[in-house]
DNA sequence: ATAAGTATGTTGAAATTTCAACAAACGGAG
DNA sequence: CTCCGTTTGTTGAAATTTCAACATACTTAT
């Protein structure tokens, strides 16, 4: 586990706990490692949801598909980050979302009883680890709430804005990289590709922004207020 | 506090916490009791997000309004239920959504700080209470996750039947009745209302439902699956 | 019981999205 | 460098949503 130490210490789930301590407490959670290839399932949707991940390397995504082949992407997870966590605390029979590789991954699986119920040894950084998950849980609520808050527009173009604006935010920046290439965008805003890529288009004519694949930046960004 | 026992002891919070306990914690938290009448703001976009509130009685309903007057509902509150609990403990500093009753309400507020960090008495259920509040948050972003796999349909028809077949299976019934009138379902399903009407007209035409009003009655519901 | 106000249903035109099909640009493998 | 598969851009027609306006049904207060 020594060779994840860097990622884990970013990890959400782990801070405030020291690395001798991390170490001691993956045994007791019985943490293990696996790797899956691009584009590989890592968990699928109605399989139980027993397993919080946590991504070590690579990228992922969160995705729902429907009965009719609908696709929409939920989320990306970048490594140290947490996903399924949910899910599973909430105690979901079954998942209703997949999570896919979108690259070579490693991922590390804690089995939710093993977080929800304290262990033997009474390890006191069990209550920490609690404690940071329900910060987690908040933060992912949030990140729902964006979404819903993204999606709500009526329209594509507005759709895109105010993802692009939300985006820009965060990066602290007017130029930066999506984590999606476009038919990934138009599954995260709910939108159909083509009219994405239209709108795109119409935009840079209009001076709002240039874009290069996944990389964009905004002109005249403050015409569009995010409501943050 | 012991008139609203009844009501507290249902709140997800407080599993697990004997009633003597509760009350001394709840002196413990700070936790005070206000008012609010039909249609005012419990909490308003923008503010700080100190509060954790808890309903104790009426109903009410957590909104986002864009810069343009577009409403989007989030979801709605009942009584022993939590809100606004994800804003403050990811520690945002101020709401992304409104809080507004529908009902005449009597709210219970806890400061943040005083659920996130541990009182002097180390009273032995706040433990207790940081596992629930986990629990509540991961049920939270259940809602939500939820809400986007009903407004990710891309048709009114198809948003309508998803959150009604969701609603049916919660209800465990084929008749039930909605917490929204026709405007607020649409905008909880972010379609047009008049649109939202004709929809539910024209399936009612097809013998697909029955309705008055909020009530809702669902035949050969099995023709479209809910994907859970 | 009536009136006034609110909620719901209905309609047609305008705007927007979706869909399918294809063209152009890009990137990796050999 | 060239080929080939993938991604992105473009277009026009069909489907759907939105919008505005009005009709009808229901509720509440007097």
């Amino acid at each position: 586990m020594k060779k994840y130490l860097e990622t884990l210490r970013k990890c959400p789930l782990f801070q405030q706990i020291e690395d001798e301590n991390l170490l001691k407490m993956l045994g007791c959670l019985g943490a293990k490692v696996e790797t899956f290839d691009k584009k590989y399932t890592i968990f699928a949707k109605g399989t139980p949801a027993k397993y919080i991940g946590i991504l070590l390397s690579g990228s992922a995504q969160i995705v729902q598909v429907d009965y009719y082949g609908n696709r929409s992407i939920l989320g990306s997870v970048a490594p140290s980050e947490v996903f399924a966590e949910a899910f599973a605390c909430a105690g979901m029979d079954t998942l209703p979302v997949s999570v896919t590789a979108n690259e070579p991954c490693e991922v590390m699986l804690i089995n939710r009883d093993h977080i929800l119920h304290t262990c033997q040894n009474h390890c006191g950084f069990h209550q920490q680890l609690i404690f940071n998950l329900m910060k987690d849980l908040a933060y992912k609520a949030i990140l729902f709430q964006q979404k819903i808050e993204i999606t709500s527009k009526r329209t594509t173009k507005e759709k895109l804005m105010t993802y692009l604006l939300l985006y820009a935010k965060k990066a602290n920046s007017n130029s930066f990289e999506i984590p999606f290439d476009r038919q990934e965008l138009a599954d995260y805003l709910e939108v159909d590709r083509s009219g994405l890529s239209a709108e795109i288009g119409k935009l840079r004519k209009e001076g709002v922004l240039e874009n290069h694949r996944k990389r964009f930046t905004l002109y005249r960004s403050n015409s569009i207020p995010t409501g943050q």
